[in-house]
DNA sequence: TTATCATTCAATATAATTATTGAATATCGC
DNA sequence: GCGATATTCAATAATTATATTGAATGATAA
């Protein structure tokens, strides 16, 4: 049966590419692999979710395009296939954004109540850290820092901010970042510093995009 | 119940963009809606589609961002909630195209049998009209026609081509369009063309990315 | 008002998706 | 080889999506 027209044929594989990213916890997943190569136990422990249950999402969306998986002696590692994934996922956002009434309140309430300066873009990032005028925190979990991070950043994960905060200057400025737009980490950084008094702020997006814009990073990833 | 994390809550708003763009058929009106606003009935017939079905998906689509409904008389016209969708719609092709080897089989052996020719850009379009060393060709149905087209176009549906070969010219090159990347009507009406001897290309996308591009437009959708 | 038409709603049956569980497979170190 | 570990597979139950049908609503025109 079903000769399908070609024009089917195309819509049905699209629609498998938009569903294989229709699921909370496979956006989640995504999130993850824009930092790099991780193996399926990883995930399942960054999302807490069952390691069969992730394994059965990551095979989904390799079948769809999204992923792309590589065995490396017990483990295997996923990817995202394609940086053309990171555009998709910040395309989902940007609708979103505009006309999701739900995502403006959560944005409102929630992250704009924790930072509400504009953020600092890349271009202005690298023109003032060069001339050392900022310092460059990167507030993500110690194994991701090493996995790969801005040239340059001091690595103090959210949860060892408050005990460390002899290590961040009075004097200067500092950009945060973490793992990309809507990280809840760079915001509550920002949120927890400035009430100390430290001047603060985030860097638009994070660590996926500046590595997807060519930029250098160091660790594990620069190889 | 479920305090969320903002973030989970993000997330579940994100993949509710991406669900409702993960059905085949969903996508078809979609393409239809790139096209300008169209009716549930319209859109039912175009589609092939039951209305009550077609209403259902548009509703989906509506509370999920995509699309936007004004009541006029009678009837209620849908239209793409923003040019952000168009881009998301082109987002899905290109994760497929890169990814999908199914994809590929179709594209080579149904699109570039076709037309293996590199399509016209629009800056090349636009230059070569001016100088009137081109006639631009809709091969749109009359009514989506009608609705908005490309300045100066012929409008020679695919159905009605082959009777009237004579309005054609065969001392220029014809550049033909439709509504958008894969859209066959542009592919089978160069194929046809070109087996009788016309020359003839595709301009690279259509009439919605004309539009969206802020480029002028002819019909009902110019005033 | 009534007749008509476009759209939506509600109910239903079918199909697809998902999380969970436990077993199977693959790889490594010994 | 064996045991340990990472991943996948297979089966299941619960949930969610989908197409279909017929009735209800909203708007127009006579």
């Amino acid at each position: 049966m079903s000769s399908r027209s070609p024009k089917q044929v195309l819509f049905a594989q699209f629609a498998a590419v938009a569903k294989a990213a229709a699921h909370p916890l496979r956006l989640a997943i995504l999130e993850q692999l824009a930092q790099g190569p991780r193996s399926v136990e990883v995930l399942a422990d960054r999302t807490g979710v069952a390691v069969a249950n992730v394994s059965q999402h990551l095979q989904h969306m390799r079948r769809a395009g999204l992923t792309t998986a590589r065995r490396e002696g017990k483990y295997v590692f996923y990817s995202l296939a394609d940086e053309a994934v990171l555009d998709l996922l910040a395309t989902l956002r940007r609708v979103a954004e505009r006309n999701l009434a739900e995502v403006e309140r959560v944005v409102r309430d929630y992250f704009e109540k924790r930072d509400d300066l504009a953020p600092v873009s890349r271009a202005e990032l690298m023109r003032r850290l060069k001339d050392r005028e900022v310092v460059l925190l990167d507030v993500r979990p110690e194994d991701e820092f090493a996995l790969g991070h801005l040239p340059g950043a001091l690595n103090l994960p959210l949860a060892a901010l408050q005990k460390r905060l002899g290590a961040l200057p009075r004097d200067r400025e500092i950009v945060a970042y973490c793992r990309g737009p809507y990280c809840v980490l760079s915001y509550e950084a920002v949120a927890a510093l400035r009430v100390r008094g430290f001047k603060v702020r985030r860097l638009e997006d994070g660590y996926p995009e500046w590595r997807a814009a060519g930029l250098p990073v160091e660790g594990a990833a620069a190889s």
